[in-house]
DNA sequence: GTCTATATTTTGATAGAC
DNA sequence: GTCTATCAAAATATAGAC
């Protein structure tokens, strides 16, 4: 954590950066601490001069990941301005993560389906402010009447899930190109920020209809 | 493949679906043959009986995964009916296969995650079959004056994915219900499905605004 | 801070009896 | 079809010199 000397980058920032790599392509269980020390170009013992396991390794990269996600969309909401903006804002900043940090996708989708065995209260922490950012976005969209009442996490999901998705099936579609029905694998990241963009807003906004609704009891407001 | 007498479960079956468990909870790589033969209940030697490796079990459940995922989908578009209500229909399906088959939302994130190390065409032929579902109820709600023009495979990343990270996140937000704000770990699988619903639906009508588009060359349809 | 060398366990896979 | 026993490679982690 101790900042370094201007143009020497320190074995552990390499350690990180290798790791973060490493853990995205292969999971927590698939990677190997050979391998990272490898390609961080150190020995393997350095690793554990610096880490006290590969639990910790990975501990300290998903810590860091997730609080740059925070900061970036914490970010949009101090700029201000109307909710529908905001909200884009904060879709591009999520897909902006995913291509500053090529690692973001793969790591968080395996966290998932780990069913977040690694996580702690303090990476937990920086998840809830990413959550409690886009609800105050919801919020200011209903004081300014554009929007209608919509659940937060869920609404989370619908723009991060697509985006996180057609990020890290990159590599599938370019390799399975031919395989797919018309130009689907060909989509430029710009084309799916502003799909997800459009999806999300049309959804969200005031006068955006709403199925009837046959078999629901008195449900309040879902989640 | 040959069929069993009935009320003995075979040995290949009881294999199929332990190593299902465990590639979803520790992925390919985090996998291991000892233990999905234990939790089976069977020798390892069992597993190299039936599977010419690790890779080649993993395979033969991918493709019954998605083999089941197309046919469930073309059931729906089968049925006929509105365009809005087989879209509809559509996500129930995708959601229906998450609960039937708990596996699935892990082991697609991660494969996804591995870049599709372990797909063959084979496999992607399934894939597509989905997303040529999908494209053929788009197509029909533009005739039937419905639908505005939409991306299939974006539109349907826009449903599968918060489906799957929907529930792959389950354990995780019982686990830290506490830290989530307002009710967001407490939302029942159904809610999520009819937000996705509604979501999907207000975004694809006709009527559906679209942003004013600023800095846009004269870009064909994306995707 | 960085390395070599090594201890210890676990891994995927196979041989061969029944 | 099912098992025991086992191999060879690869895994995490540590000891100790420099």
């Amino acid at each position: 954590m101790v900042s370094q000397p201007a143009g020497r980058p320190a074995s552990r920032d390499r350690l990180l950066e290798a790791a973060a790599r490493e853990f995205a392509a292969r999971g927590f269980d698939g990677a190997t601490v050979d391998r990272i020390a490898r390609r961080a170009g150190v020995n393997k013992a350095m690793l554990y001069y610096h880490f006290r396991s590969k639990a910790d390794l990975y501990r300290t990269i998903l810590r860091a990941l997730f609080h740059d996600v925070a900061r970036a969309v914490e970010g949009v909401r101090d700029a201000g301005g109307p909710a529908d903006r905001q909200v884009a804002r904060f879709a591009a900043a999520v897909a902006a993560q995913a291509v500053a940090r090529p690692h973001f996708p793969g790591i968080w989708l395996r966290e998932l389906a780990d069913g977040g065995r690694q996580l702690d209260a303090r990476i937990v922490g920086e998840l809830r402010r990413v959550i409690v950012v886009l609800a105050g976005m919801l919020q200011d969209g209903r004081r300014q009447g554009i929007f209608r009442d919509a659940p937060p996490f869920l609404t989370h999901l619908t723009i991060v899930a697509p985006l996180l998705l057609f990020t890290a099936s990159a590599p599938i579609r370019t390799r399975f190109a031919r395989a797919f029905p018309h130009r689907s694998g060909h989509a430029p990241p710009a084309d799916a920020l502003r799909f997800v963009q459009d999806v999300t807003l049309a959804a969200l906004r005031r006068d955006a209809g709403r199925r009837p609704n046959p078999g629901r009891r008195d449900s309040k407001q879902p989640c």
